[in-house]
DNA sequence: CTTAGCGGAGACCATCGGGG
DNA sequence: CCCCGATGGTCTCCGCTAAG
């Protein structure tokens, strides 16, 4: 018979090790840990060799133990798409390992949503993600306000006021975009060549969804050229040659419109000589307007300085050029050289470069660690932009990424509305069923009185709106 | 006086083992 | 059999010290 294993590894390494070899207490070691700020430099450095020089490795049970917070998400999703849902599920696991959360997926089908949400809802998850095309689903959406459970909305065209949501602003990267190149008047940017065209028509009736089988690919246009509306975005004449390869020269300033419904709306000033055309809540980019300067290579420089920045340069190649090939995948290969958090934009740039459809097509994995990060948040929106945005605002001179937003940025202290620890609740654990029962922050009454708000912890599942809004 | 940086005390909870 | 203290690692809260 096998002796029933110690309760404890005697030779495990704990933090009370790490902080013996730096020369510090227990508690320096968790703030290092965590990625408290109030920690010296110095300190941090000595505590950071430690745990390097021991290989220590904080022991999740115990953390669990102690902050007794452990955090469930639910992602419910009927998307029939094997490929988006496992995009989906690697990004949302990047994120919930990196934010010590637990991850319950639940697939139902669209028809059973309800009861699928119900389950989730029963089995005491944090809060539950909602891809596509659940997240537009009303009967779920009131079932979770009504249990006052947070939800987030992935791609959802019209995201609730109550319900958090991770969403393209379609009409953010669009002005962002134009107004960029439509400050590279005169340089060469380059020709491309087989661009695909979104789902832009509808746009200026309602948001597209991208999960939506029958948008339309192509625009079939049928206004002149000259539209009335939009005469700071006229195509000439002589232009019309150079845009012929793209197939878009009909399509630039009906697109264009469509983005709003004319000029007003969609932020175009007189004197712009672009456009960009965005459509689909995953789908964005078309570059439309006056490339008579456009020529191709992948090399030049596109505008000043974006080369300096990891991965800046091709993602305006990738979606200005429409190559055959962009070298890499930059957005996602300078993550963490900038910093996690404030890299979200940047990281989502423009992955769908490299196919050469001259369209950028947001990773669903991307979003989905935007929608786990945002999940346990009572109320929030992260607008999901363009990596050329945050170049084009670095660039003029701005100090504000762009369009995306933090959750705090929207939701205030994330940390206010989030029940916090209160007393022990000792015998309301039935045995072998303690995973099935609510983190006990949130078996506390909501909202309840005399409970002790959890601090917001400064590490990598938060800190997004201090490191975005400069 | 304020703030940064840090440490101590005690809580957290399932489980085990010893004593009554 | 029941009760209760000990155990495990990490956390939060609170308070102290030093520096500005």
């Amino acid at each position: 018979m096998q002796p029933k294993p110690a309760r404890r590894q005697k030779s495990a390494l704990t933090i009370h090790d790490v902080a013996r070899y730096a020369g510090v207490s227990p508690m320096t070691v968790s703030r290092v840990i965590n990625g408290e700020k109030n920690v010296r430099e110095s300190t941090r450095e000595a505590v950071n060799a430690a745990i390097r020089a021991l290989n220590y490795q904080p022991n999740p049970a115990a953390r669990s133990l102690a902050g007794a917070d452990l955090v469930r998400i639910g992602l419910l999703y009927s998307n029939p798409s094997a490929a988006y849902l496992s995009e989906f599920l690697v990004g949302g696991l990047d994120q919930v390992s990196r934010s010590n959360i637990q991850l319950v997926v639940e697939k139902c089908d669209e028809e059973a949503a309800e009861a699928a949400a119900a389950r989730l809802l029963n089995s005491g998850v944090d809060g539950i993600i909602l891809p596509p095309p659940l997240c537009d689903s009303p009967a779920v959406l009131k079932m979770l306000a009504a249990s006052h459970t947070p939800a987030v909305a992935v791609a959802t065209g019209r995201p609730p006021a109550d319900v958090s949501a991770v969403r393209i602003d379609d009409f953010e990267a669009a002005r962002q975009m134009t107004r960029h190149l439509a400050g590279l008047e005169g340089r060469r940017l380059g020709r491309g060549q087989g661009f695909g065209v979104g789902p832009v028509e509808r746009i200026g009736q309602r948001p597209v969804q991208a999960h939506e089988p029958h948008a339309p690919r192509a625009v079939e246009v049928q206004q002149p050229v000259h539209h009335p509306r939009i005469e700071g975005a006229q195509v000439q004449q002589e232009d019309e040659r150079d845009l012929a390869p793209l197939g878009l020269q009909r399509q630039g300033p009906r697109a264009i419109e469509a983005l709003g419904g004319g000029r007003q709306e969609t932020g175009f000033q007189p004197g712009d000589r672009g456009g960009v055309a965005a459509g689909g809540a995953a789908r964005v980019g078309i570059v439309v307007g006056p490339v008579a300067e456009i020529e191709g290579d992948a090399g030049d420089p596109v505008a000043p300085g974006l080369q300096e920045r990891p991965g800046a340069g091709a993602d305006l190649r990738g979606l200005a050029l429409g190559q055959e090939r962009v070298a890499e995948p930059a957005p996602r290969a300078a993550l963490g050289q900038r910093g996690q958090q404030r890299l979200v934009a940047h990281d989502v740039g423009l992955e769908g470069g490299g196919r050469g459809r001259g369209e950028a097509q947001v990773a669903p994995g991307v979003v989905a660690e935007r929608a786990a990060r945002l999940a346990p948040e009572p109320e929030g929106e992260a607008r999901v932009g363009l990596g050329l945005q945050e170049a084009a605002v670095d660039e003029a001179g701005g100090r504000r990424l762009g369009p995306l937003q933090g959750p705090q940025d929207v939701a205030g202290d994330a940390g206010a509305g989030l029940p916090g620890r209160q007393g022990a609740v000792r015998g309301q654990v039935v045995k072998g069923q303690r995973d099935l029962h609510r983190p006990r922050r949130l078996r506390q009454q909501r909202g309840g009185q005399g409970e002790r708000r959890r601090p917001h912890r400064s590490n990598s599942d938060s800190g997004t709106a201090s490191a975005i809004a400069l």
